[in-house]
DNA sequence: TGGGGTTTTTTCGCATTCGAATAAAAAGAC
DNA sequence: GTCTTTTTATTCGAATGCGAAAAAACCCCA
């Protein structure tokens, strides 16, 4: 072996986060992935054995030949903190070196918080975790709302938090706990956590829906999710749209299709009926319905999801937030009308699901943020 | 210097592509923006001028210090191809190697042409070519109508060239002229054809409009062209659309937006109106209109310009084909519309311009294909 | 039990690439 | 003019990463 050689960071980095999500199990399908060559592959495995953050468990026999030596991450290497917050409340959880969820926490924000609440209310979260996780925190990934600056690792401005402008938080954050923080708008963090943690997996194309207070999207192509020239990609909400029940003066889409509209749509209620508590719960009310609210809530659907198809040709939606209560037959009823109404939809396998994440799914994209991010000191 | 060093084929072409966008003038910068240290970038040059690629014209002087010796391509080290065709004609253009035009070729299809029949033309365009360029020819690119696998090599089909289908372009034109040959759907080809030729230039982030017989667009996210898992992203054509007139039937976007479509409509005719010959001719007449009709086009057009917007956010739309005839004042007002009614889109810096680039930016695009594409033997 | 076949891993020499120091080239100060 | 400052280019030793070949580990089949 080499006597002391030097390893570039992010080649450690990328060769561990090929082994946590499974894509490369050995050294050659490692050097592969990587894209460098056996040798050199061996010297990085061992080096990342020799730090203990990869070790080898057992053999896998192919078809033929010299069985792979299995390898895999050292789960308790380190921690990763995965952090989501809107206006009402934080969302944190901590994540195991290899991938592992293994702790939740959720803390309620007073009405009109602002900024430095928040960023304490984080840092006392983190904490919170950190009581509990073993080994040393090696990241931390904080899923935005509104609009984020991932390179500069800024929060531009947020709606329901007046004073949220741009906050240089990977400073704040970073300089309290002294490791690396990485940014994202929430819902693009999510796009990460279904990549991880949910059905992404396999996938290079797809669109996360995000009906909640409003509506935004957040799109990954060829495995890059798409920020905008000015961070503000998605922002679907925003489209002009008339509900295609009674022709009401025309308005923007996330009058119609965010998750409260919806619920009172389906309910058959006004625009302005009060909401329920427990909006999922509510939803749940009114997920085995039928009927003409039914029909004009999925058919409003499908036109967005078809637009959106046939501009990115992505195949794959996930449907994400409290609307992931009404379920596979939603889902396929908006792909069903969709191809429907739009015939040039045929054949593009379009295909709208619902996300298998909870409600924390914010939270796993933030920690995928922290993993994707981090190597090796 | 080292005896016989052997470069990476890849670097070498990014380097020449550096020197040939103008964006690396000598080897400090070159060193910077491929990513590698100066000594090497250093001994990638000499190579480069001793294989007669580049060489240094003058010297540059900063506002201090040692002045940069000017790195240019040699624009007789061979020249590319650019090849572009529909179901009408192709346009063939031929570029030196410092990617200056030098050479425009056309040649009218008949009608009911055949796939074989245009590979034969084709490959009869580029010999056409062949005649006159000095040098040898460096590789192919060729923008083909319709869905393209871009990585097979592959045009998948084209509606109105009946048995366009499946046909391995590369593989043809490729084993005639012992060349590389890269593929391309044409619009995407004409956004590569703006950052080389057109006001891309700079921009990182940009769409084009292509209402040509249909409605597409293309696609640059952080300087890539986006092309959809099936590669068929840009399909905003078939999306189902109302035009802002009178309440017709609901039907797709490119029955009112495609190039005839607009002229009609501007003309104040119906949807079955005789085309003039010329449509560009055509449209040159009515570019000067105002009223009712104007105003309603315009508005379309903002509607689809201003969801894109919002989905895309990248800033800078292009429009192409032959409304560029409408010139800046349609634009402009396409761009002020959106915005008034859209509010969303302010502060967004949305917006329209015509493209500087003539009808035979399809071409220009292949070419830039070609050129991007190309590495030495 | 031993040999051929196949795939993974390691060994080892070589050379491409890097880093730091050095040289080169010019502007401006005095 | 000479010296400092600043930026660019080159030199040169050191070492990271590569390739080819060897070794290792396992299967199958006589």
């Amino acid at each position: 072996m080499r006597k002391n050689p030097i390893f570039q960071r992010e080649t450690l980095g990328a060769a561990v986060l090929q082994v946590r999500s499974g894509r490369s199990t050995s050294r050659t399908t490692l050097a592969r992935a990587l894209g460098i060559s056996p040798s050199t592959t061996g010297l990085y495995v061992d080096q990342l054995i020799a730090d203990k953050y990869l070790n080898e468990s057992g053999l896998n026999q192919g078809p033929m030949g010299r069985p792979r030596r299995i390898l895999t991450t050292q789960a308790d290497a380190g921690w990763f903190a995965g952090v989501e917050f809107n206006a009402q409340r934080i969302q944190a959880v901590g994540v195991d070196f290899s991938g592992g969820l293994k702790m939740s926490v959720e803390l309620i924000l007073p009405a009109e918080v602002l900024a430095d609440q928040v960023i304490k209310s984080i840092l006392s979260c983190v904490a919170r975790l950190a009581a509990t996780m073993e080994g040393p925190l090696l990241s931390v990934g904080l899923g935005v709302p509104g609009l984020v600056d991932a390179q500069a690792g800024v929060g531009l401005s947020y709606a329901f938090i007046p004073d949220w402008q741009q906050v240089p938080v990977v400073e704040k954050i970073g300089s309290t706990l002294n490791v690396p923080v990485i940014l994202q708008n929430n819902l693009r963090a999510i796009a990460l956590a279904e990549r991880w943690f949910g059905r992404g997996h396999e996938l290079n194309d797809y669109v996360i829906l995000g009906p909640r207070s409003g509506f935004g999207i957040a799109m990954v192509q060829e495995g890059r999710l798409i920020e905008g020239a000015r961070h503000a990609a998605g922002e679907v909400g925003r489209w002009p749209w008339q509900p295609s029940e009674g022709a009401e003066s025309s308005q923007e889409l996330h009058h119609a299709l965010s998750a409260p509209a919806t619920w009172r749509r389906l309910a058959g209620l006004g625009p302005r009926a009060k909401l329920p508590e427990d909006l999922r719960a509510g939803l749940a009310e009114v997920a085995g319905k039928e009927g003409a609210e039914w029909d004009a809530v999925c058919t409003d659907f499908a036109r967005v999801v078809g637009c959106l198809q046939l501009i990115l040709d992505t195949g794959v939606f996930i449907l994400h937030g409290p609307l992931t209560v009404l379920g596979e037959r939603f889902c396929h009823a908006i792909t069903e009308t969709a191809c429907v109404q739009m015939p040039a939809l045929r054949g593009t396998g379009l295909k709208v699901v619902p996300s298998t994440l909870g409600d924390n799914a914010g939270a796993l994209g933030a920690a995928s943020l922290a993993m994707e991010a981090w190597s090796p000191a």
